[in-house]
Order: C-alpha cells, then structure tokens, then sequence
DNA sequence: ATAAATAAGTTAACCGTTAAACCTAATAAG
DNA sequence: CTTATTAGGTTTAACGGTTAACTTATTTAT
C-alpha cells in the first residue's frame, strides 16, 4: 500500500500540515532543515500525495475536460482526424502548464459537461458543438472556465476560437475562379442550418455572385464530412447533368473520398476535374494527388484555444473572446488552371 | 454554487446516507416512498454528486489512463494517427462501460504512471512501451489492472495486445517475392533494438533467406517513423547504389514519406519502384496509390485491449495475456509484379 | 526590561461521499 | 407471549489531503 501523508509525516516526526507545507512549497512556515529531512523520506519512499484528495481539499485538479463530437456514433472510425490532431496538440499544451486531460467524445455535450464539473476540472474545452446547443451548456457549466473551439456564435458572448468561416468557402470560390472555373460543385453538410457551412456557403456563393456565376441546387452535393460519404458523392458530382469542372469540399477527409469516387467514375483529378477541400490536414501531403485546401491553421487554434483557457485559469475570470484564426489557400495538386 | 448531498438530505428530511443509498441503487435498504422523494429532489436540483469525493471514498474512479508515447516531442503533428486512431477507439470503448479516460502521452512512461495512480484509476494502457522500461513500470504501478498495446515482452508476464511482428516482416517479403520482387530495401527504425521492429526484421530478412538472398547493410535504411523522414528516407533509396524493386516500411506514414521522396527523385511509385506499408490506417485509401499494407487490425487491438482490462477490472486480478492479434497483407495499388 | 514581531510548528476543521455499525419499531417465528 | 428477524433508517468514522487559526520560543524594537 502506498504510503499517505500520514505515514511521512510519523516517520519525520511532524505534523502533516508541515509535509503538506513542504511538498507544496510553502517554505516560509518550515526551516531548511525539516524541509530537507521531510524531502528525503518523500524521495526515499517513493511518495505521491493523492491527486483525488488534493482536488476534494482544494477544488481544483489540473485536469481539462475535452469533449469531441462523435461524428457517426456506429463507426469504427468516427472521430475525425481533424479533431484527433486537435486533441493531440491539446494535450502537448496543457501538459507544458502540467494539467492532464479527460476526453470524452459524445453526441451532446450537455450530458458530459456536468460529468467533467464533478470532477472539478479546472477548464473545459468544447469541440464543434452547435450555436444552438450552448445556452443550455452554458447554464450547466456555470463558473468552470470554458473555451469552444469551431462554434459559430458569435452573439452569445463564450469563449470562442473559430475561423473566419465566410472567408474560407469565399476564397475557395475565388481561388477556383481565378483558374479558370465556373461550374463548381459544393460537398458538405446541409447548408441551411446555422453553423459553420452555411457561412462557408455564404462566402462561397458570394464570390461567385460577384462574376455573375448563378448558384442553383444543382451545385450542391449534401454530405457528411468523411471518407465514404465523399466516395458517394464524387460519383453523384461525376455522373450530374451539369458538367463540373471543380468541386469544393467541406472537410479534407471528404475531399479525398471524393477524389476517390471521381476516379472510379473515370475522372482524373486535376486534369478532368480540380477539387479543393477544406482543413489542411497533414494527410493532404500523403494524398496523390496532393490536395490544395482552405488551411485551418489547426496549430494556432489549438494553441490559442490553449492560451485563452489558461488565461482563464489563471486570472481566475470569465473573459469572452471571439478569435478569428486565419485561413488562407495552400496550393498542391489537385487543382489546375481551365481555359475557357 | 451545486449542491451537495447534504443540502439533498436535508431537503428530503433524511440523512445523507439515505441519499447515498438512493442514488447508489441500494434499495433494498430504502422504501419505495423514500426512494420516489429523493430521487424527485435529486432532479428537481439538477444535483450531481462529486465524482472526486466519491473516488476518494471508494478507492476508485471511473477512469482509465492513457499513456501514448510522443514520437517526437517537439514537433506540433508529433504523435502518430496510428495512436490518436488507437486512442479513439479506447474512448468509445470505454465510454461503452461508462468509463472516461485521461490522456497523457510522454516521453518516459515511467512518471506519469504514478501520477495516474494517485487519481485511483480504475486501470491503465500503455501503448508502445519498450520492454526495458516495463520492469520499472511493474514497480511503480502495482495493482492496477494494466493493459500494453505493442509491447513486445512474452517473457514478463503482463497483459499485452500485440501482433505478430515476425509474421508481419516474414509476410511483406514473401508477398513481395511473390511478385517477383528481389532487391528489396527495408526502411524504419534501428532493427538491432530489442522490440517489434527487430521481429520485424528477423522475419523479413528470414523470408528473404530462404529464397537465398542476402540482406546486407546497404538494405537497411534507417529513420524513425514520420512523413518527413519517409521523404528523406526514400531521397536515399532512389539514389542507393543497390537498385531496388521494392521498399518495405515500418508504418504507413512513413511509408507515404518514402513515396513523396521517391517521387521526388522522378521514381514513380509503382511503376518504377513498389512500396508496402504498415499498419493499414484509414489514410491508406486516400494516398495515389492507395498503399498496400500489412495490416495491423486496429480495431480489434483496442477492442481485445479493452476486454482485457475490463476482465481485470471486474475480476479483481491481475491476468496475464499475450495476445497476438493476427496480421495480413492488404493489396491495393503501391506494389506491381515484376518479371525478370 | 518589556512589548511586538517573527520563525517554526501544531491542531483541528473541512472538502463531499461512502459504508460499517448501530438503532428502533414492526412483523414473523416458535 | 417472548424472541428473532426484517424493514427502514441514522450515526459516525473513514478516505487523504489542505489550511486557517492557534501556540510557543526566540528575536527585534523601544
């Protein structure tokens, strides 16, 4: 059995409260020299103060509760890898200030915020939950500090670190525009619903409005975010009445299924059709061939996502931020110049 | 501020272990009356009870601790979609037995073992440890059920989910053979070291033996496992004095690298050079040419790797398992036949 | 020489639940 | 009719720390 505060401070021949000063640094109510002997029995045996006790004391716990959207419940592989590198740079930071992390991937964050709070988790952060869901998870997380990552809300007055999402489905148009294209193909979740898409849309069908190019249902190819569904999808883009010449997809992973399910319909991507997606994943680099993307600048986010939580934390206060990361264009291979 | 049992109890005129009894299923201890009020209080206040008080009073927690290991520690994409895919899978198997995990990847497991302890983790899983540093850990977590995931130490005793290495080595070469293939270089880690990249090897090389041919030094081009080094990895290969038919590397990713860098030499994968891969990650459908693979079966290491544990667990023993989940070469489009 | 301040502790309450031991009235058994 | 048993609780001591308040001996200031 491990040995309890109890045992060092019998064994140093004090009171706990003296270790307790001790191993927290408390150094000014104890001399050099019980410091040094308590250290040593510490060292010696090879002792670990109880993390559930100290958090039961002291209300705190050094860890940060994630919760990631669970984006096809049923499937092996459903959590994206957009938001598995998200969790991975997550965790670099918070383990550089010394917290750990708890995850949990879920359909609605409502029931697991409650769950991460009686664990007193010093901060939360939440992964693409909707506009919509946040009220209520604000009402239950009351004073846990908070920051969302990819929650379009701008309104509500949370921490939020997010993209200038218009910007991004504007300069895919634009970039696609400026080679050359005119029919280009949408893929992605449902565009109506308030979210994230629907600014992508917005951006994107603007820029083409701006040319006089007519956005009709015909474009638009709904969607879900990966692989398979991106098969599905090239096929239907392939074999539409309208012949596209590129498409633009909502997510990286999408992209490359629909890169995929072009092939198999016998279209060569760039040469037959360009497609451009939408993350920058550093699977854009594996595929062949290489996909250009609306770059997310995942690194940023994370750390920034990072970096307001602490200040949090640290400042002990809910502040509201609403970050805007850049996007940009990074050019490959998948898309090439069309002349008309 | 959330209440707190007491507040429940006084509330409902009973003591605090009446309201324990009712929210911890003890019925048979409390009248249906009781039973009906409490729970009705318990609602009403949207009451949760401290996960870190209970854990400290029980001696456990509800939760599983994650080490991963850290590729390379200062990159930002540092750990692997191997891991991160791994570690998906655990979440959802976990979250299925209503368990939560905590994260940590690191360097050396052998600190953040102790830390997990003082959370009363319920149990534990390392993945990629070396067998070195298991004895250590043994040490240092004493009875906590723990579960390893590809640490290769048949002689020691632990839960381990592995595959069989040698096979995987032994199969990429005879596959390869079988097409014809020859002069075949292997890439990945150092293959003296003792651990799975050393079965690898052996198998490899073995295969290649009975066919007798010889590997040499100059076969073996060694790099650690991410895209970039893949890049460099397969720069070498191409302008190798031996003039090889065929690359066989140790993970996926690398493999993608190695193709990029044989690319990059203006080899064209496969037609003047194959390569098979390591792992059968999701990606491997993505990259052009899809990679063919010697297939880990991901899901079934995590799926078995939580079975495992939850047997410990619910068991209350410790029990050793060496289990090697089988392997297979997946065919896609990253290696041709060859005639000579 | 005396009061005030400081250094180096100790004591004990508290954090929020659990669970073993104890209690009491009502029912069942003999 | 007396004794066991049971149903339905309550009390209280853990669980393993933290920390505010208190103590005591020694310096420092006046």
């Amino acid at each position: 059995m491990a040995m309890k505060i109890k045992d060092i401070a019998k064994v140093a021949g004090v009171s706990t409260a003296t270790v307790s000063n001790v191993i927290n640094g408390n150094h000014n109510k104890v001399s050099e020299e019980t410091i040094k002997r308590v250290m040593q029995i510490v060292e010696e045996n090879d002792y670990n103060p109880s993390a559930t006790a100290r958090s039961l004391a002291r209300k705190e716990s050094k860890i940060i509760g994630v919760v990631m959207p669970n984006l096809a419940p049923d499937e092996p592989f459903s959590i994206s890898p957009y938001y598995t590198q998200i969790l991975a740079m997550l965790e670099k930071y918070v383990r550089t200030k010394g917290y750990y992390l708890m995850v949990r991937s879920v359909g609605k964050c409502a029931e697991i915020v409650p769950v991460f709070s009686t664990w007193n988790v010093d901060g939360m952060i939440i992964l693409g939950a909707f506009r919509d869901e946040v009220p209520e998870l604000e009402d239950k997380l009351k004073k846990v500090p908070t920051v969302y990552i990819d929650t379009y809300a701008s309104d509500l007055n949370i921490a939020n670190i997010g993209i200038d999402d218009y910007k991004g489905g504007y300069l895919a148009a634009r970039y696609l525009m400026g080679k050359g294209h005119r029919e280009i193909a949408f893929v992605g979740p449902n565009v109506d619903s308030p979210g994230v898409i629907k600014q992508r849309f917005k951006g994107f069908s603007d820029a083409l409005a701006e040319k006089n190019i007519q956005i009709t249902a015909d474009n638009i190819f709904e969607s879900l975010t990966m692989f398979e569904q991106g098969v599905e999808a090239g096929r239907k883009v392939a074999f539409s009445k309208k012949k596209f010449t590129a498409v633009v997809s909502m997510s990286d992973i999408l992209a490359f299924g629909v890169m995929e399910g072009l092939k198999l319909s016998g279209l060569k991507v760039p040469d037959d059709i360009s497609v451009i997606g939408f993350d920058n994943l550093p699977e854009c680099r594996y595929s062949n061939p290489q996909l250009t993307t609306v770059s997310q600048n995942l690194e940023k986010k994370a750390h920034d996502a990072g970096d307001a939580l602490f200040r949090m934390i640290e400042s002990k206060e809910m502040i509201s931020v609403n970050e805007i990361v850049d996007v940009e264009i990074v050019e490959r291979q998948s898309v090439r110049e069309v002349y008309n």
